[in-house]
DNA sequence: GCTGGGAGAGGCTTA
DNA sequence: TAAGCCTTTCCCAGC
């Protein structure tokens, strides 16, 4: 495909924010928030009506070159096709160079729906905060996402025994940072009110180290077990995991 | 487009793992480690050779929904294109309707070039390896094993007067995370040496949360000024931030 | 605008 | 395979 139409094609579709695609032979390089260097090789340039601007190998699900809220302007050098991406704060710019283009074409697209997502830890939370009961007897919410200075908890409840307890939920298998998350929100919440304040951690697995170090912080975990149903989610249990007495 | 055909063009390039791009009116379904649904819209559809699937919007670098080493399955039903995309460990399925298809076209890829990238995290840590008086006058590095063996920080020095230092380099601010990600180093490091461990965490920059935590946790904090050259870094110059004494 | 934190994080390296 | 961690993370909600 001609180099000259091909710039045409794309600097009317920029002014449309239409969806452009552009395969060919390209180099590119980038400066920005760090620097790299792309070789030549066949590759799909990706320009959305938002600004952002990908580029694609034929492999991976992210770009191997990209930039959001970009400006984008177009020119030949040295029988090259240039596409520059360039943006302020952060200062950086992309230059694309193809040297032979494939195929390149725009399209308007019409799309006024977004993505319902069901499963969210978000969602999570809201399924767990009416009743805390599940959790443990007597125990009974406070407030939701109760603001430190540092982060928040999840759930903020209070036991039996009237000792305050922060609730943190994770969807997913909780690591070393989620321990060491809601051991700055416990130790934030202990200066604040001048006395003993319980942590749960709440997730479907945890690994070997963030047990070790939950155990060492005094944090209690609890296996949440819940399921992704349509269209939305469903806690099926919760259970206590003691610590093993050595 | 007739979608009979684009199911044509789709199993052949499936087969041949070349890149693909579907542009038409569709609604799609996921389920695996959450579930969505997505309304009908003008969509992209890219499917790339090792298996990755994308639907994009023309909005967001991100796609609205994916997956990663897809088997995908093309089929009709009711007058629409539907595209599968299934995925065991974890299960996952991504099904994608099209009523009506703009575009359908897939292309052969060749490309042997990786990007290039300088500035990383990796490639700071080795330009301070090799002079840490850079830091502090006495630091020298410990053997490589010792660093190997317990792999848990990016250095592991000594000052001049014998004692062990941590030292963690961040190419961005550092945050609060990166405060609690230190400080877990430097308690194992204390409960296997069972001495005094300095932690010294270098950054361009620190939030002012996580500059508290670091004084609270007598974690000292360097000023990183480095400056992203092509085709490299270049570590500028290192300053101590002292604790603000009120 | 900065900060904190989730994400169906992705992707890489090492144990 | 799992764990840990970096990422030009992206992206969003709060302040």
């Amino acid at each position: 495909m001609d180099l000259t139409i091909a710039k045409q094609v794309l600097d009317n579709a920029f002014r449309q924010k239409q969806l452009c695609m552009v395969i060919g032979n390209c180099k590119a390089e980038y400066w920005g928030r760090a620097a790299s260097k792309l070789s030549e090789g066949d590759r799909m340039l990706l320009i959305k009506g938002d600004g952002s601007f990908a580029i694609h190998q034929n492999k991976l699900l992210r770009p191997v070159n990209y930039m959001m809220s970009a400006s984008m302007k177009t020119s030949q050098e040295n029988g090259q096709l240039v596409v520059l991406a360039e943006k302020l704060k952060p200062k950086e710019s992309l230059k694309v160079f193809f040297s032979s283009i494939d195929f390149c074409q725009c399209f308007e697209m019409h799309d006024i729906h977004d993505v319902r997502l069901f499963g969210s830890e978000k969602q999570l939370q809201e399924l767990l905060g009416d009743d805390l009961s599940f959790i443990e007897p007597g125990l009974t919410p406070l407030k939701r996402e109760a603001h430190f200075e540092q982060g928040f908890a999840d759930i903020i409840a209070e036991d039996s025994k009237g000792r305050i307890c922060l609730i943190e939920v994770k969807r997913r298998k909780a690591s070393l940072d989620a321990v060491s998350q809601l051991h700055r929100y416990q130790q934030k919440m202990k200066n604040l009110k001048n006395k003993e304040v319980r942590a749960l951690l709440l997730a479907p697995e945890i690994t070997e180290n963030a047990k070790l170090l939950a155990d060492n912080y005094g944090i209690e975990f609890f296996k949440l077990d819940f399921e992704i149903s349509n269209p939305s989610a469903k806690i099926k249990g919760i259970e206590k995991k003691q610590t093993t007495l050595v």
